[in-house]
DNA sequence: ACTATAATTTAGACTAATCTAAAAAAATAT
DNA sequence: ATATTTTTTTAGATTAGTCTAAATTATAGT
């Protein structure tokens, strides 16, 4: 039986495992979970030895198959219940992250076996983010993000890469929410903004606003 | 923010301390959480300081209105999550003790006040017992334990005072649930044994098991 | 290739929660 | 009332998770 710790941190392995590099760094850990890169070292001398990750001195670390399903259980868990916070207990997606951060480490199979049925097998949370199967294994839409969209054409909002609360309070506030299909209209170079159309109003966006929105076209 | 393990002594005094006796001996507390007494004693040295409990040397335990307050929430949250996984996830009354003890833990005064709503406001658990509002305060109903009843007289099954898995188990193998109209045949002063009737049939209950049955006339 | 900088690990300390064994206090029995 | 037993507390140790500061290794710049 794993900590939560021992949880969070095979969980931040398995989200920083996803972009490019091979192994995962200390520093990087650290800074995912706000704690100090000693305190990282640590737990993955520990994790080493339960066989959940492969770690080498000063090179980094990535899970292993074992590992792997953990995190990605961990992680199924975490958005099941985002979805059941936001369809059942009317939540919005702006306040269900850090409860489902609680939620995730809760230890019953068959509760989350059940939980999947009774909110009909949900294939994505409500940021749009993939839920991982018993597997593992998990549906990946064809997503741009809207920087890449060529002006004039349209596309469906399908999901956000950042999910704090301040984002998604800013998108909230723009009546911008995951469905909605919206139309770039203008790219401007100087500042990579972008003017949008939407259902509501045509608005500009910024760079760092349009990193974050993946459409499907 | 209290830890788990506060939270869980705060629990073990508020239930020990309904029975009776004014305080709640250390000893007591050690075998409801199966734990050491040394170990309860250290916690409640900082319960004390926190404010949540009265505790003198010797002289045993109780909670103050603060330590009432906390520990009669994580009651009530107990057993919310009992009727959700009752109700909504479909687990048996003996599968909710378990997962319960870990769901009640979890901090967020918005989730339990929505899951209350979702479920209606229920007044009782799966097992009959009263869920305390955020007051603290539940009705409680005027129950009788079976080995009080008249022979002859009906009643109505509305708690029970064991919740092991293995009492649950019997009570299911015999087709006995909360709800169920059942009346007392005989008494037999020998053993302490009933015998009662059922919709589903007449059978002889020990005293063992009669003591944990409380029924509405 | 050498040096400065950055990243990582090690060493040692701290806190929280637990335990065992011994000491102290309270309760009980004669 | 005293002795025995039981309960409770204290003292000291252990484990997990964390930290700071120092040491080590890797990386980058010239």
């Amino acid at each position: 039986m794993l900590t939560q710790s021992e949880e969070n941190h095979l969980k931040a392995i398995y989200h920083l495992g996803k972009f490019g590099s091979v192994s995962v760094s200390t520093n990087a850990i650290a800074e995912q979970l706000d704690t100090k890169a000693s305190s990282v070292t640590d737990m993955l001398k520990k994790l080493s030895d339960k066989g959940l990750v492969n770690y080498r001195k000063y090179q980094g670390v990535n899970l292993t198959e074992k590992g792997r399903k953990i995190a990605s259980n961990i992680v199924r868990k975490h958005r099941l219940w985002e979805v059941f916070l936001v369809e059942k207990l009317n939540f919005s997606w702006d306040e269900v992250h850090e409860i489902a951060e609680q939620l995730e480490h809760i230890k019953s199979e068959k509760l989350i076996n059940q939980l999947d049925a009774f909110l009909e097998k949900p294939t994505h949370d409500p940021h749009g983010d993939p839920i991982p199967d018993k597997n593992g294994k998990m549906v990946q839409l064809e997503t741009q993000n809207i920087l890449e969209i060529k002006a004039g054409r349209k596309g469906v909002l399908v999901s956000v890469k950042d999910s704090s609360d301040e984002f998604l309070k800013y998108l909230n506030k723009n009546k911008l929410a995951l469905g909605d299909t919206i139309k770039v209209l203008d790219f401007e170079p100087f500042d990579s903004s972008i003017t949008i159309e939407t259902k509501e109003k045509t608005m500009i966006i910024s760079k760092m606003v349009a990193e974050n929105l993946f459409l499907t076209l």
